[in-house]
RNA sequence: GGGCCCGUAGCCUAGUGGAUAGGGCAUCUGCCUUCUAAGCAGAGGGUCGCCGGUUCGAAUCCGGCCGGGCCCGCCA
C-alpha cells in the first residue's frame, strides 16, 4: 500500500532542508478532525520554536516550496496547519487491491515470529462456578490471545484452577454434612452449580453453627496431610467442578492449550524457597514464617510460607511461574487478572527481579476492572452474583425470540446457532468496547442491548455487506482505477478500512482489544451510511457496480478479520 | 493512614499536548412496494469533578483538594 505519510514526510523534509528528520515529520503528522479540511495534516507549531517564525507563517510558506509527491493530489495550508489531500482513485484502489490481495491475514503481521508467550486467564476456583467477572476475563484472555497471534507470536492459552484452599473445603464440608451422596447426575444439575450450591449452604450456616468454620479448618489440615478420605472426596468435588468450568468455556468459546492445578505447583517450590534463602531476599521471621522483604523496595512485605510449613497462593506461583519459563520457553508470561490483584503482582514480579531471574521482566500483569453490578459488588460467597451460564442463556433466548420477530421460518438447528452466535457476541463486544482498566457498570436488564455499538451491530453489518456479494454471484475483480469511489462516503469508509491495521498494531501495543472495537464500530457506521446512499446491485452502470462491489467485499473482509480477533462469530444472516 | 485505578450531557463511553470534545443508550422528528429498519438521516442535551500551575496551546502534563472503587492477610 502506497504510504502517504511516508510521501509527505519525504516531501516535507526536503522541502525543510532536513530541519526536521523525516521520522520525526511522520510522528507529528495527524488526521484533520473533518474530512473536507484534507487527509493529512502538518501542525508547524514545533517550527515555529525551530524556526522563530510565526506557524501560520511557515504553512503558508511552506505550500508554496513544497514539490507535490505523486499521489498527493492538492496541498492546503489552513492557519498553522498544512492540509494534504491525497489522490482519490489512489487511496480506493490501494486500499482496495491490498486487502483483497491480503485477505484473512490483513491486519496481521511477522514481526513477532520466534517469540512465544503465555497468556494466562480464568483461574477459576474450584468451589463454585464462573460468574459476571470471569466472562470478562475471559473476552479479555482471548482477545489479547488473539492479539498477540496476529503480530505472529505463538500463545499458549493457559488456565490455573485454584483447587486448593480453605474455599474448597468449605464446600466439602457441607457435602459430607447434608450431601446424603447426591451426585450432580442424581440431582440432574450441572456439576459446577452443584458444587457452588454447598458453598452457600455453608455459608448460611455457618451464621447459625460457627463452629463449622472450625471444622472445615481441620478439613484443610487433614487434606494437607493427605487424608485419604479428605483427598477423595476433593478429588470428586474437583473434578465436578472442572467438568462445569468445560461446559461453559466451550459454550462460550474459551479455549486453553494447557491447564495448571493449584493443587500440583503449591508444595514444588521448595527450591526456590532454598535459593531466596540464600541469596537473602527470604527470611525467617519472629515466628518462623518465610517472608519476602519488600519494604527496601517500596512495597509490603510479602510472607512466601507459613510458620507451619504449609503454603500459600504465592508459593504456588513462585514455582508454576519458573516451571512456566522453563518448560515452555516462555519469551513473555501475561496474567489477566483483576485490578484487586495488582500489588500481589507487584510483589510476585519483584521477587522474581530480587532473585535475579532475567525473565522477571517480562512478566506482566494485564490488570482489568471489575464488573458491578447496580445493586453493589459482586459477592460470591451470598451467593449474589450474576452466573455465568444464566446471562449466556439469558441473552441467547434474548437473541432468539429477536430472530424470530424477523424470521418466522427458521428451523430448529439454524435458530439455536444463529442465537448462540449473536448472544455471545451481545456479551463479549459489551465486554471489550470498554478501556481494561475501568470498572464496568453490569445492569442485567439494560447493560446489554443489541442496538447502536454493540456485536449483533457489527454482525448485521457485515451480515449485509455479504448478503450483497452473494446476491451478486460469482464477480471477477478485473483491474479497476476505483475512479468511481470519490464520494465522500467510499472514501471514508475505505480511510477506516485502511486504518484497520493501524488499530490493530495500537492495541497490541497498548494490551487494549478495545482500540479494535472501536475500528469495527467506525466501519460498520460508515458501511451503513455507504449503503443507505448508494445501491450496489442497481448502480447506474456496470463499472460503478464492479467497483462498489470490489468495497463492499473489502468491507465484509475487514470485519470478518477483526470480528475473529475478538472472538466473535461472523454471520451471514440475522 | 499509605499505595494503585477511575471521574467526560439523564445513563454508558472514545479521546494522554493541537483545529468546532467524537460515538452510543434514552428523548423528539423524518425514512421500509427499493441490495436485511438489529438500519439510516436529523434535533435537543457538555462548568471534560474542583482549584492552581506549566505551555503559544490542557479533557490530556504537574501540584493540591473533592468524590467513587480496589488493595495494604501466615486468604485466594
Amino acid at each position: 500500500m502506497a504510504d502517504f505519510k511516508e510521501l509527505i514526510a519525504g516531501a516535507l523534509e526536503q522541502a525543510l532542508d532536513s530541519k526536521l528528520k523525516k521520522d520525526e515529520i511522520s510522528a507529528l503528522l495527524e488526521v484533520p478532525p473533518t474530512p473536507g479540511m484534507g487527509d493529512y495534516a502538518f501542525p508547524c507549531f514545533k517550527l515555529a520554536e525551530i524556526l522563530k517564525k510565526k506557524p501560520n507563517k511557515i504553512a503558508f510558506e511552506l505550500a508554496e516550496k513544497i514539490f507535490l509527491p505523486d499521489g498527493i493530489a492538492e496541498i492546503n495550508p489552513n492557519g498553522p496547519y498544512l492540509n494534504f489531500f491525497v489522490a482519490k482513485d489512489l487511496v480506493a484502489q490501494d486500499t482496495i487491491n491490498e486487502i483483497i490481495k491480503q485477505g484473512d491475514v490483513f491486519g496481521k503481521r511477522d514481526f513477532g515470529k520466534g517469540q512465544k508467550i503465555m497468556v494466562e486467564y480464568s483461574g477459576p476456583n474450584s468451589n463454585k462456578p464462573l460468574h459476571l467477572g470471569h466472562l470478562r476475563n475471559n473476552c479479555i484472555g482471548m482477545a489479547i490471545s488473539n492479539i498477540f497471534a496476529a503480530s505472529g507470536m505463538k500463545v499458549i492459552k493457559a488456565n490455573i484452577v485454584n483447587d486448593r484452599g480453605i474455599h474448597i473445603c468449605k464446600s466439602m464440608l457441607a457435602y459430607k454434612l447434608f450431601g446424603n451422596k447426591a451426585t450432580p447426575e442424581s440431582t440432574k444439575e450441572k456439576p459446577d452449580h452443584f458444587v457452588g450450591d454447598y458453598y452457600i449452604m455453608y455459608n448460611k450456616m455457618v451464621e447459625e453453627k460457627p463452629e463449622l468454620e472450625k471444622q472445615a479448618y481441620e478439613m484443610l489440615q487433614k487434606w494437607e496431610n493427605g487424608d485419604k478420605e479428605t483427598k477423595k472426596l476433593w478429588k470428586q468435588m474437583t473434578e465436578w467442578a472442572v467438568q462445569g468450568f468445560k461446559e461453559t468455556y466451550e459454550e462460550f468459546g474459551s479455549k486453553f492449550d494447557t491447564w495448571f492445578f493449584e493443587s500440583q505447583y503449591y508444595n514444588k517450590a521448595k527450591a526456590i524457597l532454598k535459593l531466596g534463602e540464600e541469596k537473602g531476599v527470604f527470611k525467617r521471621n519472629e515466628n518462623g514464617a518465610l517472608v519476602a522483604e519488600l519494604e527496601s523496595q517500596g512495597l509490603p512485605d510479602k510472607t512466601v510460607l507459613r510458620t507451619d510449613g504449609t503454603s500459600i497462593y504465592i508459593t504456588n506461583d513462585l514455582a508454576l511461574t519458573e516451571y512456566k519459563f522453563k518448560h515452555f520457553k516462555l519469551n513473555e508470561s501475561i496474567w489477566i487478572v483483576g485490578n484487586e490483584q495488582d500489588l500481589y503482582f507487584r510483589q510476585l514480579f519483584k521477587i522474581f527481579t530480587l532473585l535475579g531471574f532475567k525473565w522477571a521482566k517480562n512478566c506482566i500483569h494485564l490488570s482489568h476492572g471489575m464488573v458491578n453490578l447496580p445493586s453493589g459488588r459482586l459477592k460470591s460467597r451470598e451467593g449474589k452474583v450474576v452466573d455465568a451460564d444464566d446471562i449466556i442463556k439469558e441473552l441467547e433466548d434474548l437473541a432468539a425470540k429477536e430472530i424470530k420477530k424477523r424470521d418466522k421460518k427458521i428451523g430448529e438447528k439454524e435458530l439455536a446457532a444463529r442465537s448462540r452466535a449473536i448472544g455471545l457476541a451481545a456479551i463479549k463486544f459489551h465486554m471489550l468496547k470498554v478501556a481494561v482498566q475501568k470498572d464496568i457498570m453490569f445492569n442485567p436488564k439494560e447493560s446489554i442491548s443489541f442496538e447502536g455499538e454493540t456485536g449483533p451491530y457489527i454482525q448485521y453489518s457485515y451480515a449485509r455487506a455479504k448478503s450483497i456479494l452473494t446476491k451478486a454471484g460469482k464477480i471477477k475483480l478485473k483491474k479497476f482505477g476505483f475512479e468511481r469511489l470519490i464520494g465522500s462516503e467510499e472514501q471514508k469508509l475505505l480511510k477506516l478500512l485502511a486504518n484497520y491495521p493501524e488499530a490493530v498494531k495500537k492495541s497490541l501495543e497498548q494490551l487494549s482489544p478495545h482500540i479494535i472495537c472501536q475500528s469495527l464500530i467506525e466501519i460498520a457506521e460508515a458501511f451503513n451510511t455507504f449503503y443507505h446512499k448508494h445501491k450496489v446491485l442497481k448502480a447506474g452502470s456496470e463499472e460503478i457496480k464492479m467497483e462498489r462491489l470490489a468495497l463492499v467485499q473489502a468491507t465484509v473482509q475487514v470485519l470478518k478479520n477483526g470480528l475473529e480477533l475478538l472472538d466473535i462469530e461472523a454471520i451471514e444472516k440475522m
